[in-house]
RNA sequence: CGGGGAGUAGCUCAGCCCGGUAGAGCACUACGUUCGGGACGUAGGGGUCGCAGGUUCAAAUCCUGUCUCCCCGACCA
C-alpha cells in the first residue's frame, strides 16, 4: 500500500486527553478518532491490526471447535428482566425504545440471548456440548470511559459461550479456553498472566482473568513466583491462620488518648509513637441495611470485593457520617471495636491474628485507646480473609513472598454452572429423560483492549513497536528522496520484491522531507523498515532498520528484500 | 453522583483579571531555496471566541443560565 492512496492521519503534538502511552500514540500514529466520549472510528490502519488480532482468535478458537455466530445487538428489555440483570447491570446498559415505546438495550455481554437461543433449540443430551462465539461490538455505558479504547463505551469483543450436560464436559471446554486464550496472547507477542478473579456482574464460580502486565494496566495482580499461585488483587487470598487472638504476652491496661483532630491512622501513629501495624483500624459498612463493622491491621485496606463475598451482600457500602455518628458516638475518625451497639455485626481480619498491645479508636471525639486486646476488649462475631493483599504479603498456598504488578484485564473465562440456565428454564433431556438445567461457561475477549495493551506493553518515547503478528504492516520502505528518479526506482523495485515476498507492505511516498518520514515510521511503528536514499544507493545499498533495536543492515536492495523476508518470516512465527 | 478545571483556527494554546471588534506555533495552499532524523523565506486561505440571554455606546473579555469535554474522587475513619 502507498501512503499516498491510504489514510494514516498522523499528529505531531499530543492530544490534550490523552493519558496513558496507547491512546496517546492512536491518535498520534493515526488509528484513531474520538466521536464522542469513550466511542471512536477505527482508522485504516487500527482496523488492519484488528483484523490481525481478530484472525488469530479465529484460528485458536478453531482449534478447540468452538464454531462462530452472530446474534443481535439490540436486545429486548424482557430477556434481561428475567434474569434480574436489567436492575443489575443498571446504568452499565445503553437503553432505548422503538416506535412502540418498548424497552431495549444495546448488548453489553450475550448470556440471556444465548441462553434463549438454547432453551429453544438445545433439547437433548445428544446435542451437548455446544460451544459458540462471536466477534461484535459491545456497549457499556461505563462511569467514566477513559484510556482510549482501553476502557471505552463501544468496543469490539469476542464473546464465546459453551453448554453441557455435566460438569465434566464443562471442565474440559473450560481449560480449552484456558489453553486458547493463552495461545492467543502468546501469537500477539504479548506478556501475560492468568489470574484466579472475582466474577463481578457476570457470576458464577470459577473464573480467570488473562492480564497484560504493563505499568499502566487497571488491575493489580498478586503473583508467587515459587508456586506459580497468581489473583487479582480483588481475589488474592492472605493467609489463615489458625491459632486466633492469644498474644503471648501479659495484657496492660485499656488507657485512654487524647488525640484531638488525628483522624488517620498515620496521623494518630505519629502523635504515639507506634506503628501503623500496632493498630485496629475499624471500618463501618452497610450490607443491606444493617451495621457491619470491620477490624483490620492499622496498614491494611478492606477489600470490598472480598468482604461483599464473605458476607455474601448484594449491596455493600461505607457507612456515612451520621451513621458512623448513631453507632459510635463519636465523629468519624474515632470509631473503635468495643463498646458498639451489639446489632453490628463485628467481622476481624486474620491480619489482626496473634496481635495485643493495640491502638484502637475509642469511639469517642478525640480519644484512641491503647493496650486494646482482642478477645478481653471485643469479641469478634468471626474472623476472616477481608483485607486486601499487597506484594511482599506471604503466599496463601506456599508461603513465600508475592509479588504485585499491574495488569490490563484483556480476557475472562467463567464457569457459570447453572446460573443463567435456571434463570431463564433453559433445560435439556438427559439420558434417563429428565429435565436438566445445562451446564454453562462463558468466555469474554476484548480485541481492542488487546490492542490497546499491546501498545501500552511495546512502545518507547518515539513511537509504537508492533510486534510482527500484529502489525498493521510487516514493512515499509522509505524512500528519502522523491525527487530522485534511481531513488524511486529503487524504492518501487523494493516495493514490488517485498509484496512478491508476501510480505505486508507500506511504502511511504509522500514527497516529505527525510526527517519527518523518519518520525513518523517511528511513531507508526512497523516492525521493519527499508531506507533507500541517494547515497547509500551510489554504493549500491539500502538499509534494513528493526523498529524494535534500530540495527540497520546495509545491503543490496534484492538482499535487502529476502533479508526482511526472513526476518519478518521468524517473526510471524513468534520466534 | 460529588469536587475541580476547560470550551478561542484542523491540532496545541495565548488573549479574559484591567471591555475598544482576534493572535502564536504546528498543520493547510502557492512559489523559491533546501533535502539521511519533524528545514527556511515570501505570499495566502481558514475563527458567528460552545450555546442562549443580560449589562454596556461597545463583550472572547463582565453577569446569569445552559450544554459539552477533561481531571480527581465516590468516602479505607
Amino acid at each position: 500500500m502507498r501512503w499516498t492512496r491510504t489514510f494514516i492521519p498522523t499528529v505531531r503534538e499530543d492530544p490534550a486527553d490523552a493519558e496513558v502511552p496507547s491512546h496517546r500514540l492512536m491518535v498520534r500514529a493515526g488509528l484513531l478518532r474520538p466521536l464522542a466520549r469513550g466511542v471512536y472510528t477505527y482508522l485504516p490502519l487500527l482496523q488492519r491490526v484488528i483484523l490481525k488480532v481478530e484472525r488469530i482468535v479465529r484460528e485458536e478458537l478453531d482449534r478447540i471447535g468452538a464454531v462462530e455466530l452472530t446474534m443481535p445487538i439490540i436486545h429486548p428489555a424482557e430477556l434481561w428482566q428475567e434474569t434480574g440483570r436489567w436492575d443489575v447491570y443498571g446504568p452499565l446498559m445503553m437503553r432505548l425504545e422503538d416506535r412502540h415505546d418498548r424497552p431495549f438495550a444495546l448488548g453489553p455481554t450475550h448470556e440471556e440471548v444465548i441462553t434463549d437461543i438454547a432453551r429453544k433449540e438445545m433439547r437433548s443430551y445428544r446435542q451437548l456440548p455446544q460451544n459458540l462465539y462471536q466477534i461484535q461490538t459491545k456497549f457499556r455505558d461505563e462511569i467514566r470511559p477513559r484510556f482510549g479504547v482501553m476502557r471505552a463505551r463501544e468496543f469490539l469483543m469476542k464473546d464465546g459461550y459453551s453448554f453441557h450436560a455435566d460438569q465434566a464436559s464443562l471442565d474440559e471446554t473450560y481449560r480449552d479456553y484456558h489453553g486458547a486464550y493463552s495461545r492467543i496472547f502468546e501469537r500477539c507477542g504479548l506478556e501475560f498472566r492468568a489470574v484466579e478473579a472475582e466474577s463481578g456482574a457476570i457470576g458464577g464460580a470459577v473464573n480467570h482473568e488473562f492480564m497484560v502486565l504493563a505499568e499502566n494496566g487497571e488491575s493489580g495482580v498478586l503473583s508467587c513466583d515459587a508456586c506459580g499461585y497468581a489473583a487479582s488483587d480483588e481475589r488474592a487470598e492472605g493467609v489463615r491462620v489458625d491459632h486466633l487472638p492469644g498474644a503471648g504476652h501479659e495484657p496492660g491496661p485499656l488507657t485512654d488518648v487524647e488525640t484531638p483532630g488525628k483522624t488517620t491512622v498515620e496521623e494518630v501513629a505519629e502523635l504515639l509513637g507506634r506503628p501503623a501495624t500496632a493498630f485496629v483500624k475499624t471500618l463501618l459498612f452497610t450490607t443491606d441495611g444493617k451495621p457491619v463493622a470491620v477490624l483490620v491491621r492499622g496498614d491494611r485496606e478492606v477489600s470490598e470485593a472480598k468482604l461483599s463475598r464473605h458476607l455474601n451482600a448484594s449491596r455493600l457500602e461505607m457507612a456515612d457520617a451520621v451513621t458512623v455518628r448513631a453507632l459510635t458516638g463519636a465523629e468519624v475518625g474515632f470509631a473503635g471495636p468495643h463498646g458498639l451497639p451489639g446489632e453490628v455485626r463485628i467481622v476481624a481480619d486474620y491480619s489482626l491474628a496473634g496481635r495485643g498491645d493495640l491502638v484502637a479508636g475509642a469511639n469517642r471525639t478525640g480519644f484512641h485507646v491503647t493496650g486494646f486486646e482482642i478477645g478481653r476488649d471485643v469479641e469478634p462475631d468471626e474472623w476472616a480473609d477481608v483485607s486486601r493483599v499487597a506484594g511482599g504479603d506471604p503466599c496463601p498456598r506456599c508461603g513465600a513472598r508475592l509479588r504485585e504488578s499491574r495488569g490490563i484485564e484483556v480476557g475472562h473465562i467463567f464457569d457459570l454452572g447453572a446460573k443463567y440456565s435456571t434463570a431463564m428454564d433453559a433445560t435439556f433431556l438427559d439420558e434417563s429423560g429428565r429435565a436438566r438445567p445445562f451446564l454453562m461457561g462463558c468466555y469474554g475477549l476484548g480485541i481492542t483492549r488487546t490492542v490497546a495493551a499491546a501498545i501500552e506493553q511495546s512502545h518507547d518515547e518515539r513511537g509504537i513497536v508492533w510486534p510482527v503478528a500484529i502489525a498493521p504492516y510487516e514493512v515499509e520502505v522509505i524512500p528519502l528522496n522523491m525527487d530522485s528518479a534511481a531513488v524511486v526506482e529503487a524504492a518501487e523495485r523494493i516495493y514490488a520484491g517485498c509484496r512478491e515476498a508476501g510480505l505486508e507492505t507500506l511504502l511511504d511516498d509522500r514527497p516529505d522531507r527525510a526527517g519527518s518520514k523518519f518520525a513518523d515510521a517511528d511513531l507508526v511503528g512497523i516492525p521493519w523498515r527499508i531506507v533507500v536514499g541517494e547515497k547509500g544507493l551510489q554504493a549500491g545499498r539500502a538499509e534494513v532498520v528493526e523498529r524494535r533495536t534500530g540495527r540497520a543492515e546495509k545491503l543490496a536492495p534484492d538482499q535487502a528484500v529476502s533479508f526482511a523476508r526472513e526476518r519478518i518470516e521468524s517473526g510471524r512465527r513468534g520466534d
